[in-house]
DNA sequence: TGTACATCAGTGAACGCGCGTTCACTGATGTAC
DNA sequence: TGTACATCAGTGAACGCGCGTTCACTGATGTAC
């Protein structure tokens, strides 16, 4: 059994990385451990520990990473003359697409908040959708509107609550979204 | 230390249901031990085996409960004549002040789905809210949305990420459903 | 082109811990007669 | 009122396991001169 796998990975940050999005999208964030990802990613034990410190360190670099994929998608949306709705229907394509990432988003108890990055791409998410709000009548409450509609269709979508045969998540959403925003705007 | 505690504990099944609801609300369904229940309740490690089997056991059993609260409080709610809004209301209030079951019964990953008390509340409570949804043009895509917003809503709530000083959530709830679904009704 | 040295990435042994589950058991309670 | 017996609730010892974290280490890489 000599394995040739070399001394050096390559990219092992990454594919720790990986390989817990793989587990958090199939058991929970809960069913994340150190020891596991380097036993799947062929690694030492404590490889892991090398580039991420610890469980908590590892959490917050999926963090950092979701919220700027996030804001990064939102920014493209709204230079792309994207609405309101277009927006949302963002929100819900990146929470479907990026499952372990939002699910591990909005658990704020297991990694460190106060991490620059993650409030910096937090925050840059958060103005985008406040910027697309500001054109409805009462910006703040269509802020909050919107926000809990796309995250709760979003949540229940990936908890298979919603699911419909043959039905696209993001047409479905936005159906509903026009009827609920869209009514008195040219979309 | 002779501790006079009697061999028969009383009610350990609800005592042990009770600690758990804590620990979940404190630290999610991800921080639940059946060892460190026991220890909490004062009892030996394996007396809660004896009320639920096993851990799934335990959350099942929670999940059933959490289904059943909401299905009864859906109903008292149409009962007393409560409208789509205030369907939505109860969902919103229920999921704030029962925040443990709350968590659990949307992680269907955590307990036996199949279990014959989770599926009837299960359904009597999608019935509930089906029903409320009737009164509306195209009764199917305001279920949507009102569940998605009501659920993202609560979650957000939860999380911390809709906080702001001084505001009582169903409040602000109510003024944001108001304008998504109450424009056209009497309310 | 060659050598010395600093830096970085990953190793492997060791620590102590808490967990879930199984098991034969004993203490307490209730019911039948 | 008393006894025998079934049932139920909780015990405590034992199993094997995976975990997070620390540590001194070694192999590989890159840079300076």
């Amino acid at each position: 059994m000599t394995t040739d796998r070399p001394y050096h990975h390559g990219d092992l940050r990454r594919a720790v990385l990986n390989a817990a999005l793989d587990v958090i999208a199939e058991h929970g964030p809960g069913g994340v451990g150190l020891r596991d990802l380097a036993r799947r990613v062929g690694v030492s034990h404590a490889g892991p520990v090398h580039h991420f410190k610890d469980k908590a360190g590892l959490l917050t670099a999926i963090a950092a990473e979701g919220f700027t994929l996030l804001a990064d998608r939102l920014d493209e949306t709204k230079a792309a003359g994207g609405d309101f709705v277009d927006l949302g229907m963002t929100y819900v394509r990146f929470a479907i697409e990026h499952r372990a990432h939002f699910e591990v988003m909005f658990r704020p108890d297991l990694y460190h908040q106060d991490d620059p990055v993650v409030e910096a791409a937090n925050t840059r998410a958060g103005n985008a959708l406040r910027a697309g709000s500001s054109g409805q009548p009462d910006p703040e409450l269509a802020l909050v509107a919107a926000w809990s509609f796309v995250h709760g269709f979003a949540t229940l979508w990936n908890t298979g609550a919603l699911d419909r045969p043959g039905v696209e998540p993001v047409e479905l959403a936005r159906s509903v979204a026009r009827t609920l925003f869209g009514a008195g705007r040219a979309q």
